[in-house]
DNA sequence: GAAACTTAGGAAATCGTTTGCCTCAAGCTA
DNA sequence: TAGCTTGAGGCAAACGATTTCCTAAGTTTC
């Protein structure tokens, strides 16, 4: 560790450079009218002494701290991972740094955080999280604007980014008709959970649109592999015949095709699949790598961190804005032109 | 979006309980010889006014700011979130709030951060990573001190807080003669990169300890399922005989379990199998659900932030500090019904 | 009743920067 | 040469909070 030292001041510099505070200031940051020769003496002096202006001394005079924070409501994972990089980079891009507070389901230290970041005098504050399920807002009548990103706020008015999920799963159901399918299963997470009731209930749409319905009724369970490997025996015991299964997650999609092969029936060629999340581990590495719904949540962090800077702005974009998924098609839905190895 | 209520300074809190800034300053936290009357009369004007106090410009006159900076030398990932969570749960309990900044493996956005976070005058720095290999220091003689976790520094005076890989791989090998193994195949990552050469080197080090060598030699290739798929196969094809595959990733273990049952070889009864990471999204779901290496790697977030702590407050800790790793033995490892718990 | 203590609270300096205003000197114009 | 304009740079007032004196009252004590 190369030590200590001291940060240099501008007094520093400006004595270094023989002006004064005042005129090292402008020099460094381009203001007033400076003789050039002067200007690149003060920069060399600050050079010299390794100068860092002190940000928060100017924003003790801007007012402004070029500082956002960033609560996670439950604990970080998967979903706010490429939320929080997304979010990051359009700040980073802005000059802004960004505070991560990890709220770990507790609402005590949620609150705790909110304060620290007041306290902090945070331009703005993002919210995420990992169910897209709507939420009391983190505080009433903030002075900092506040977007939620991924999650959303059951107040109208505040700012929130989600993901289009019925979308999603209408694509998911329109690709598996538009390669002829018309007997699709549909296995899922748990019916208490926001995700899971949503796509299902978009997907039975989709098919109702089409004509169609369900083979037999979505089965809701367990976001796991495990649970995927176990419908696929409800669905064989049951009878049900079906040439399709769309999945609420990559991981019980890849519990099922792992159980369809173990019982010898052929993915695609004889049950197509697609996943949700497109989770490159899971949609990659699964036999064959899966056609997945992908919610962009890097765009999406991204997005969420532009209107927090424009609300910082003074032009907010208040409601619910929901943005596009897309479906990235892999071998679980198309017959391969040349055989997959292993 | 709860609209702006303008921040109160004390000032404002001053003015409403009738006393000087000063003395409300006094009051708030708890110094100075005032009546006990007063310091209520001062609290309540405080909450009533909603005021937080501005941390930035107590910290000009402190010369602290109670916060710190988190690097990701490349990009946000799987083994850098356990890290950054157990440190900033760590540094919260100090008191003490988090930059995030995420490198993405581009130098210059590197040296970007660094220069923001002196600029921001956190009170010291952490770097983290994907990789454990040692690196070249962030920066020469920088004024705060810098922790390493989980990646190392390659400075022997830097403190770096990193898991013992090598401690890892040994307590595999020796879970697989415990339980009677003698003919391991060992199947990991490129030989290029740094764990990879480790674990393979411990692991045969081990063996010789105990007269025995590996089933063929080290099979190096990607940290993926596909690849441990493929290994299974060359492994097969080869003639290798082997009753275990000690693997360097559980990704790669998955890859084997399947491909092993895919062909017919019961695991753990033919084959024991141990990953390493301990990924409970690879290692649950793994059939038979995978006994592991655990780096416990929040646990080494959480002790960088201490000695991060510690060296802030005068105390610092140069070197390299391994830290256990521990086995979580699952079925993969062990008969059914004759549980062997180490 | 005056000297010596306490006590409660105010005034002002300080931290590091920015910025509006002012001054001084040099260069022009008439 | 007097009067203007313009250019360069200094001075000092913010910004919000903390802290070190310092000053007025009371209180004791002899």
């Amino acid at each position: 560790m190369g030590k200590l030292e001291r940060h240099a001041t501008i007094a520093d510099v400006a004595a270094l450079a023989g002006v004064s505070v005042g005129t090292a200031s402008k020099a460094l940051n381009g203001r007033g009218s400076l003789r050039e020769e002067t200007r690149t003496r003060v920069r060399e002096a600050a050079r010299q002494l390794n100068f860092e202006v002190n940000t928060g001394a100017r924003s003790l005079h801007s007012g402004r701290t070029y500082t956002v924070g960033m609560i996670t409501t439950d604990t970080i994972g998967r979903f706010s991972i490429p939320v929080l990089m997304g979010a990051e980079d359009a700040l980073g891009a802005g000059q802004m740094s960004v505070f991560l507070c990890d709220g770990r389901d507790d609402p005590i230290r949620e609150q705790y955080h909110v304060k620290t970041l007041l306290s902090r005098r945070v331009d703005g504050i993002i919210v995420t999280g990992r169910r897209t399920e709507a939420r009391a807002p983190i505080a009433p009548r903030l002075p900092v604007p506040v977007v939620y990103a991924f999650i959303s706020s059951t107040d109208p008015a505040d700012c929130s980014v989600v993901p289009d999920e019925e979308g999603g799963a209408r694509k998911a159901v329109e690709h598996l008709l538009a390669i002829g399918r018309t007997r699709m299963a549909h296995v899922t997470g748990p019916e208490h959970h926001h995700s899971a009731r949503v796509r299902s209930a978009a997907a039975v749409e989709r098919l109702t649109e089409a004509g169609l319905s369900l083979a037999g009724p979505p089965l809701f369970g367990a976001w796991s592999e495990a649970w995927g490997r176990q419908a696929v025996g409800m669905l064989l015991t049951g009878g049900t015949s079906f040439d399709a299964v769309f999945c609420g997650s990559d991981q019980i999609a890849r519990g099922v095709a792992d159980a369809l092969r173990a019982v010898g029936r052929r993915v695609p060629e004889e049950v197509a699949l697609v996943g949700y999340d497109n989770w490159d581990v899971m949609a990659e590495a699964c036999q064959p790598p899966l056609t997945s719904v992908d919610m962009n949540l890097e765009g999406l962090g991204r997005a969420a961190a532009e209107m927090l800077l424009a609300a910082i702005n003074g032009t907010p974009s208040p409601g619910r804005h929901a943005r596009p998924c897309h479906l990235v098609v892999r071998e679980s839905t198309t017959v391969p032109l040349v055989p997959v190895d292993s």
